[in-house]
Order: C-alpha cells, then sequence, then structure tokens
DNA sequence: GTGAAAGCGCTAACAG
DNA sequence: CTGTTAGCGCTTTCAC
C-alpha cells in the first residue's frame, strides 16, 4: 500500500482511503491510486485490515452436513445474500454433534467473524458460553425456539408433524406408520406426528427407525419390513425425508402396489424431485430459499441495531398434495 | 494474551509460546498458564496470528455449486482432511461462471488463504495471473489438464465418453440418443461420446440439450421428447447426470417402457440412489469421496515441499453395470 | 526457558 | 482533501 502511495505521489493512507471511501480522496488522485494499482498488481491484505478495524467481513456457517440438500439449500441463499453485502463465509459441518459443533465455534470465534449462523437450537453450554462472551450476532436456523441465543430463524417441527396428522386423519387414512432417520428434529416431528394420530384415530402408529440418514436404499428396505409384518388397508406412512418416501415410491412401484390406494406416503422437505415421482409425492415443503435468506437478512440488520428487531422469525411449513397421500 | 501472561506472572511471549509451541516452554509455566486461560476466558486471536506469521490457516475453496451433490461431497471430504491438519474453509460457489470465479479468486485471495482449490480446468487470464501471482498452491479438481495452474486431481471428461460409447456399443445397442445439461464438462463427454458411437456404428446420434442444470424432471421431458421423434429399437440414451437417467427411468416405468429392452440408459455420476432405482441405473462412477481426498493430500504435501510432488493426478472412473443398460 | 523489541499491513483518530 | 501518529494482537528475532 505505501509502495502504491508512492507510485501515486501520495501517502500510504490517501490510499486506504482510496479503497474504503474513495468518496473522501480527490477524483484526479483517485485515478493516480488505481493507474498505481493496475501497474503494481496489488492486492488489499484483509488481514490487516480486519485486525486494526475489528471487522473481519467473514461469517461462520455452521451446519450438518453440506451434503444434504436441505442445508446446503439454506447456504446457498445465505451465502448469496451475504456475499452481495461484502461478507464471505467460513464453513463448517458438525456433523449433528454438539461436542464437533462446539470445537468448530471455537476455532471460528478466534478468527474473529462478524456474526455466526447456527443448525438447530440445542447447543452445548460451552457453546453458548463462547457465543456470548464474543457478543457478536448469531442465528440459528432451521428450528425456532421461545429462547434464541440471539435470534433465530425456523419453523415449528412440533406443529409439522401435528399437521401432517390432521391432513392423513382428514383424508381417511386408518392407520399410519412413520420412517425416521437418525435426527433429533426429524424425531420431534415424528412423535407429534404420532401422538396426534393416534389419539384421533385411537389407533397405535407404528415405527420404522434408523440411525444413519435417510436414503432412498432405506426408503425401499423399510417398506419391504412394513410388508412382511403385513400393511393394514387405508395405511399411511409418514417419513422424515422425501428420499426415504421416494424409496418407497419405487418398491410399492416394483411390488405392483397401487399408490394410494394401498398405501399412502407423505414426505418431508418437498425437494425438487417430489413433483416428478409417480405418482407425485406429497410433502410437507419448507421454504429453504427464504430460510437462508431471512436468515441473512436478520443478520444484517442487526448489524445496524444493536438489538434483534425481531428474535424469533417462524417462517412456517405447507403441506404439498400430491398423487401420493 | 497480555492479561492472561500478567495473571501467570510471565511475559505476553511466553503466553504465545505456550499456545504454538507447549513444548519450549517449562511445564510449571504452561499449567499456571493454562489455568489463567481458563479463568480469563481468553480466546486466542488468530488474525493477528495470520498478520504477524503470514500463514492464516485458512484455505479457499470454489466450487459451481454446494447444492449439487457431485461437489459437496467432494468438498465434505476435502474439508475434512483439511480440518485434521487445522485448515478452514473459506467457501464461495461460482455457479459455473468464470467471471464470477475470477472476482471470488481476488476477494479470496485478499484474505491470504494458504492455499486454493478450483474447480475444473478453464479460469479467465485475470485470474491465472492474480494466482499466479499469490504464489500460492493451487489444486484445481473435477478435471486433469496438461498445463495445472499447479497440480490438478480428477479424471478425462472425454475418455469417460469414450468410454460409454464403448461400453454401449458392445452391448449391442444400434442407437443413441444424449441428454446434456449446460456443464461445460458434460458437453466434453457428450461429444467424445456421439463422436465414438457414430464412428463405430455408422449411425447419428441424436441429442437433447438443456441450458440449466439436470434434474428429475427434465429427464422426464427429454424422454416424452424423444418418444415423440419415433424411439428406434435398440436404443440407448447417455444423461450428463444421474438426474437426467431417473426422470428417463420414471417416465419409461409410467409409460409401460420396458428398461434396458425399450430402452437402456446410461447415467452419470453414480449417485447414492442410482443404486436403488428401478431397474438399478447403469452410471459412471467417479470417487468423489477420493477426489477430496487426493486434493487435500495434495495440498498438504504442497506445503511441505516446494514444487508438487505431482502435478497431475487421474483418479479415473469405472462404468458400473447395473439393470438400465 | 524466558523476555524485550520490532514489525506484520492496515485503519482510526486527529490535525491541518 | 490529505498527512501524521498510534495502535490492532500477535509472531519473530535476538538477547540473556
Amino acid at each position: 500500500m505505501a509502495e502504491v502511495g508512492r507510485l501515486a505521489g501520495v501517502s500510504q493512507v490517501t490510499v486506504s482511503r482510496a479503497l474504503s471511501a474513495p468518496e473522501k480522496v480527490s477524483p484526479e488522485t483517485l485515478q493516480r491510486i488505481h493507474d498505481a494499482i493496475e501497474r503494481t498488481g496489488y492486492v488489499p491484505n484483509a488481514v490487516a485490515g480486519a485486525l486494526a478495524s475489528s471487522k473481519s467481513n467473514l461469517i461462520a456457517a455452521l451446519v450438518p452436513s453440506v451434503t444434504n440438500i436441505v442445508y446446503s439449500s439454506m447456504l446457498h441463499a445465505f451465502s448469496n445474500i451475504m456475499w452481495g453485502h461484502g461478507y464471505q463465509i467460513m464453513l463448517s459441518e458438525t456433523g449433528f454433534d454438539l461436542g464437533r459443533e462446539e470445537q468448530a465455534i471455537a476455532t471460528h470465534l478466534s478468527r474473529r467473524p462478524d456474526a455466526i449462523l447456527l443448525t438447530g437450537k440445542h447447543h452445548s453450554a460451552g457453546a453458548r458460553r463462547m457465543l456470548h462472551n464474543a457478543g457478536i450476532p448469531v442465528v440459528e436456523v432451521w428450528d425456532i425456539s421461545d429462547t434464541p441465543i440471539d435470534c433465530c430463524v425456523g419453523f415449528s417441527h412440533a406443529e409439522a408433524g401435528l399437521a401432517a396428522a390432521d391432513y392423513a386423519v382428514d383424508a381417511g387414512y386408518l392407520k399410519a406408520t412413520t420412517i425416521t432417520a437418525g435426527d433429533e428434529r426429524a424425531v420431534r416431528r415424528r412423535d407429534a406426528f404420532a401422538s396426534r394420530f393416534a389419539k384421533r384415530t385411537g389407533t397405535s402408529v407404528g415405527r420404522v427407525e434408523y440411525d444413519i440418514s435417510a436414503s432412498l436404499g432405506l426408503g425401499r428396505d423399510a417398506l419391504t419390513q412394513l410388508l412382511e409384518q403385513g400393511l393394514p388397508p387405508r395405511s399411511v406412512v409418514f417419513c422424515s425425508s422425501d428420499q426415504f418416501a421416494q424409496g418407497v415410491l419405487i418398491e410399492a412401484n416394483k411390488r405392483g402396489l397401487k399408490i394410494p390406494e394401498d398405501l399412502a406416503v407423505i414426505g418431508f422437505g418437498d425437494q425438487e424431485f417430489a413433483a416428478s415421482t409417480e405418482p407425485g409425492l406429497t410433502s410437507i415443503r419448507i421454504d429453504r430459499q427464504v430460510l437462508g435468506q431471512v436468515a441473512a437478512n436478520a443478520l444484517v440488520d442487526r448489524f445496524r441495531s444493536a438489538e434483534p428487531l425481531q428474535a424469533v422469525h417462524d417462517i412456517g411449513f405447507e403441506i404439498v398434495r400430491r398423487g401420493s397421500a
């Protein structure tokens, strides 16, 4: 920067100003500085800038998994908006593990990010303490809580489960089973679904559980299991993800079962493929795009006001009715 | 850090040593320092550390899209290894756009990352120049080139297309069509496939193109188009991604077409679901896990030796035969 | 094994 | 509009 200044015949500070507040520099000087930058191939050092200004323009984002489309699409929307405001993203995966999350938080905080995005509302005590001490905006996504660390944007998983149960009962299904992956939020949806469905129909709700992530193959496997146990007429399966649901559809098609007559299927997530399966998949839609956008905007607003304007952003969900249920 | 030192009765430098080179500090001093850190809740400032040492422990990773599993799974493997070596990831999406990539590179370089991961072998001239000036290790993934910027890890897309064509001809298919998304690498595979298939069979190869990303719905649409044009017997479709291929499968199933008798389908990517479709999807498998790992290890090695030990890492591909072709 | 001094490359305050 | 001065919180180097 000093070198650039020398070439342009100004001091180092003026170069700094030309870059961060060009309106404070006369047009001619600005021109000379830009020429000098061009000639030297100068690349600003944001590390030094961050140290001097204690503003890093870095946002830490912690998600359970980037390979899961529900998180990656949210991240995509989030980082697009943050990028537009001049922020860059430092990413870590936590693998649904609070211990790993805590460690990642510690590491990220040492980089002095301007804000941090966390997935879910459950965090270790250590994590909460560090976050509190850091004194930076925190946005928790993908769930809502009455007591967010700072602010949260998501929806109620319990409400989603209840709504699915009501939908199924109202549609006339008499017996339900759930297929659930090892994910605490999925379990909350499942429990809400099961208790509401049982209450309204007076029947017990079956259960298939996996402690790994959902996949099409596991969905096929789950239906195979259910069929071995014998499928009562007018049955519905509530799947914790569309992957499971599509697996059920494929296996059912192969066995010649009629969907939804022989078995109705409800997915979760309304992934891109849900509209294109045969039949189309009835699913609970979360607008992940909006989720990421609202989270980003909440942070941007937060940078301007000391307190979050709104602590809880409930973006809701919607049951999308297609052929499968 | 000075505060911690005061509490521990040592100077600030000693605290620095205790953290970065504990073996240079006596055990008793170390203990007192750690106690002091505990009491103060001290969080190191990696920004200052990076400035002083010109080592950021940050890796910039630029991928076309995080919502595309082929890139996110590679990223997952890559960042896991880098994290294990004490590096964090700054992420940007380039959306298959060289201009956006160049801009992202400029921004990332200002953070002085210790290395950078780029997707593909095509980059703007400006990007190449900046990278060259930065003088940091660069790994280009997902393709191979005789003239990488620094080192590359991937496979030959042309070879993959040729191998698919040979596979299809050897399997006895007489007529081929391709379904391709707007992705330069997919186009290279398609062109290699078409030229080899045409050469060996003496037939012209049909073509359906989309300039957006592949999806199940577009795959269904593509088959509908092909059917309108009339499908010659012993036909095969070569899809640029498994998404397309699954769409074709679903539409074919719905219309009562027999796969592979009426139409054979070859996908690309061997995504998780490919083994679980009905019938299973024949696909070109790239080990994305290995891709990410090799890329990470190449960088780690690169940090120790001035020159890349190996400039080109060809991880190859494999045609996985299942029921669809 | 420990400390003092210098400085990484920038921004913030103030002065002119 | 521009320059001077003083750090930001560390690591590095050189002493002891």
